[in-house]
DNA sequence: TTATATTTTTAGATTTATCTAAATTATATT
DNA sequence: AATATAATTTAGATAAATCTAAAAATATAA
């Protein structure tokens, strides 16, 4: 089964919004894609019709097996995409996503496959979030937020709650990147501001924000 | 400007054609493009609108500077792709074209430029075809058709004329490619069929058709 | 539990790229 | 030059993806 750019998009919204809700609902589809609820319903008809999608009229919707297959597909595309431009094209990791939002629509599965050995089936993309593998799944990784860590402990950044322009941006300054190793020196308990030590420069102080965000798994 | 995947598709279907008849007509077009003469008088006059192609009603067309420049990006990119595919991805040379006709619409000016460094800046495409550099110029190269190629001449063969999925397949099967080295051993006057060595293997015998299509250089 | 607010769907319009069929213009033939 | 033929364009239709505005269903609150 093949589908559309649009179909794709909306299959991936649905995906992300259902794994931390479980049912989705119209208005917060239209809210994540950007879209208007008339054009959401006029969607859920097309993907229930292709029966990718459990759908009753005003009572929520998610995506079934072979729904999420589809989405787990994209997501394979898109975070494989991420991984060539930021290891091979030398991209910052903060500038790939828009670029592997087109690509992820390239529609050979031959190219995903050979992209993937190519790249030497990476598990994870360059901002730590696991790659599926071609049956749909997903690594797993022991990770904790920065903000649960114990003093003094060394751990390896894995991944990025909140994926904006803004935090990536920071966190390059921070220069904080997937795979830095950190410490966690000291809390200060007014804000809840962390002072930490990034590899081997000096210390310096983030946002309880920002280390709520941070995911961290222990050095290997 | 940046323009639809049907819009570069069209602009380079012309460029294809002008380059062979200078103007071009509304049938021709149709046909290189596999639609209706109706459906391409509506892209003509986007096209006019915006400023890429001349164009008088029932008098034919061609593209202007602008047009051609669309059209040379599009080409640059379609063919770095397919060096990407057959290089690094090991695809078969005769298998990238359709792959390539997807990825050539990817909008991003930075990721062909950063592809284009990754690959070597390449020269030509695994079809011998020439890669336009950013500023759409061509390089050039002497190339003979192998059928007027002296006997005992070492030359390599550096494009193919007709680039179609059977022709590509027989060569393969000759183990002709870009790059491979030949001799021309003897022409048989009955038929206009040639025997030539190919590498260090046996001499095999290819006919005339097929030896019109084969271009070579010297070998240097 | 009735009224009010919110959410969702429907009905119908819009845009883009395509099509068919008919009309128009250009070209070829006698 | 008149007529037949071919090429091209126009007019209007269709399909996909979107939209606005209104209607219908559901949820909330007095």
């Amino acid at each position: 089964m093949s589908f559309t750019t649009s179909e794709e998009n909306y299959i991936k919204g649905i995906f992300h919004l259902q794994q931390e809700t479980g049912l989705v609902n119209t208005n917060s589809l239209a809210a994540e894609m950007q879209t208007r609820p008339a054009s959401v319903t006029d969607m859920l008809k097309k993907l229930k019709s292709k029966k990718l999608l459990q759908y009753e009229k005003y009572k929520g919707f998610k995506l079934n097996e072979a729904g999420k297959k589809a989405a787990l597909d994209v997501i394979r595309k898109h975070r494989l995409w991420e991984f060539f431009l930021v290891e091979k094209l030398k991209f910052d990791w903060d500038k790939v996503h828009p670029i592997a939002e087109e690509l992820e629509h390239i529609s050979s599965e031959e190219l995903v496959q050979r992209l993937d050995n190519f790249l030497g089936n990476p598990s994870f993309d360059p901002h730590g979030d696991p790659i599926p593998d071609k049956n749909g799944k997903i690594p797993v990784i022991k990770q904790q937020s920065l903000s649960e860590i114990p003093f003094k402990k060394n751990v390896t950044v894995s991944s990025v709650g909140n994926q904006t322009a803004q935090m990536l941006d920071m966190l390059k300054h921070y220069n904080i990147a997937i795979g830095t190793q950190l410490t966690v020196l000291k809390k200060f308990e007014f804000d809840g501001s962390l002072e930490i030590k990034v590899s081997k420069q000096n210390a310096c102080i983030i946002s309880e924000q920002v280390a709520k965000n941070v995911f961290v798994h222990d050095v290997q």
